[in-house]
RNA sequence: GUGGGUGUAGUUCAAUGGCAGAGCACCGGAUUGUGGUUCCGGGCGUUGUGGGUUCGAGUCCCAUCAUCCACCCCA
């Protein structure tokens, strides 16, 4: 019986090890210098969290939550997004009560049960920005700058920004009906899936791949045609600090959240050449949900970045990688009281940070100097019978083949630099 | 969950239904203190898995698993 990894799951090899460290200390990086601190929640909650939180309706809970029960029966579920166990972790340390503004950041695994395909994974890993605490337009400019700083540190260019309101939950009610409105005519003649749609979610019907559903969205009312003055007013104030903050986006009025809990400002940033799965990462604001979890009525804003997308992204931009570690030095022993000797040096030049390799199974001097090439090292230690007579080594440079004579003092000095 | 493509050595790929191979990588060596180039030697495999057809299956059929592409959805 061989054991396999489960499906849409994969590991991170040595190999790929560092380009995850990378990109993550860059995101940590950027959060830090717009004040955001990390919090770090459980990969499992109660199920009802998310059921609450994202929907009863929406896909993630209906099809693609990881639910189990645990050893007392009670139902606990994978984590399928980051935000609802922010909040609840917001809400459980009661920190809307002590003056109730929290600049957050996390990252870690999510898990959706979900056909894997390119970019598309059952556990993946995300980053996210959480603003709770005001509803104040800048917030939502100041969350989707620090996924375009980000970004651009990275290096990535080819980037689309794209930005909808959503309203309030009294808009979206308006234009539901609006919407109804406009289909009812057609009812019978749209897709199984779209007159589900007609009575649970309205606004889905407008991004329907079905060509003959498609063919009713001309003259369909616009979201931002039902805001309220308050919403109105509010995503105006967004799209002028980002003009402002010269981050250019496109209006999309078609950008519907999959979560239930989104209101107002709702974002995607798409990378066109990552195929059916480009969408990098994707937020928006959220002003009902703390109370609908039990916190005290508070706004909020955040959004998620998926990293393998991030790291499909670089690829296909060519940008470079750290990759696996190269040796400061390969050290070379030959006959046996150097094989000894040379130990106490190693030890002394890792104590002083530096990556030496050695390996004591590499047989005549030829074979040592082999392996030391192919460690791509940047010098190679050599102890042999002549160097132990004069308390010496001898350090080789790889690339131009000098070399020098040094006691294993200088030698440590020497490579600390 | 739906439709389609693909699965052969570590890797990239060959092999008309007739003895499973090549490049790269890897390992060992070329008279015991100097690597890279070169040369010699080494195939490391349950052809994803399980059935079936056939004298004979990597090749044909079925199932299954994985992966890729698209739908769906989303990061």
């Amino acid at each position: 019986m061989n054991y396999k990894i489960p499906r849409g799951t994969y590991d991170i090899l040595p190999a790929d090890s560092a380009k995850w460290h990378f990109v993550q200390d860059v995101f940590r990086k950027v959060a830090s210098s717009f004040g955001y601190n990390e919090i770090t929640t459980p990969i499992f909650e109660m199920a009802e969290l998310f059921e609450r939180s994202s929907g009863e309706s929406s896909d993630v809970v209906q099809k693609e939550m990881y639910r189990f029960t645990d050893q007392k029966g009670r139902t606990f579920a994978l984590r399928p997004e980051g935000t609802a166990p922010v909040v609840r972790a917001y809400v459980e340390n009661h920190m809307d009560k002590s003056g109730g503004r929290s600049k957050l950041y996390y990252m870690g695994p999510m898990f959706r049960y979900d056909r894997p395909q390119a970019g598309r994974f059952r556990q993946f890993y995300q980053y996210g920005i959480e603003f709770i605490g005001s509803n104040h337009p800048y917030y939502d400019a100041e969350v989707i700058a620090i996924e375009m700083t980000f970004l651009k540190t990275l290096g990535i260019k080819n980037v689309r920004l794209e930005i909808n309101s959503v309203g309030c939950a009294e808009c979206a009610k308006d234009y539901d009906k609006a919407l109804q409105l406009h289909y009812q005519p057609h009812l019978e003649e749209l897709c199984a899936d779209c007159r589900k749609r007609f009575e649970t979610k309205p606004r889905r019907l407008l991004d329907c791949k079905v060509p003959s559903c498609k063919t009713f969205r001309p003259g369909a009312p616009s979201q931002l045609d039902y805001l309220d003055e308050a919403c109105r007013l509010h995503f105006q104030q967004v799209r002028n600090y980002l003009d402002t903050m010269n981050i250019a986006y496109t209006v999309n009025p078609a950008i519907v959240r999959g979560l239930d809990y989104y209101t107002n400002t709702a974002f995607e940033l798409i990378v066109d050449a990552l195929g059916a799965q480009n969408s990098i990462a994707g937020g928006g604001r959220y002003n009902a949900l703390i109370a609908q979890i039990g916190g005290k009525d508070t706004p909020a804003i955040g959004f998620a970045g998926g990293f393998e997308r991030l790291l499909l992204a670089l690829e296909k931009e060519q940008i470079p990688l750290p990759g696996i570690p190269k040796p400061d030095v390969y050290t070379i022993a030959i006959g046996e009281e150097a094989q000894t000797a040379v130990l106490g040096i190693l030890q002394s030049l890792r104590e002083a940070g530096i990556y030496a390799e050695y390996n004591p199974e590499k047989g005549s001097f030829k074979a040592q100097m082999k392996a030391a090439d192919a460690s791509l090292a940047a010098y190679a230690i050599i102890l042999g019978e002549d160097e132990l007579k004069q308390n010496k080594v001898i350090l080789k440079n790889l690339s131009d083949s000098s070399q020098e004579s040094l006691s294993p003092q200088e030698l440590v000095g020497k490579l600390s630099r």
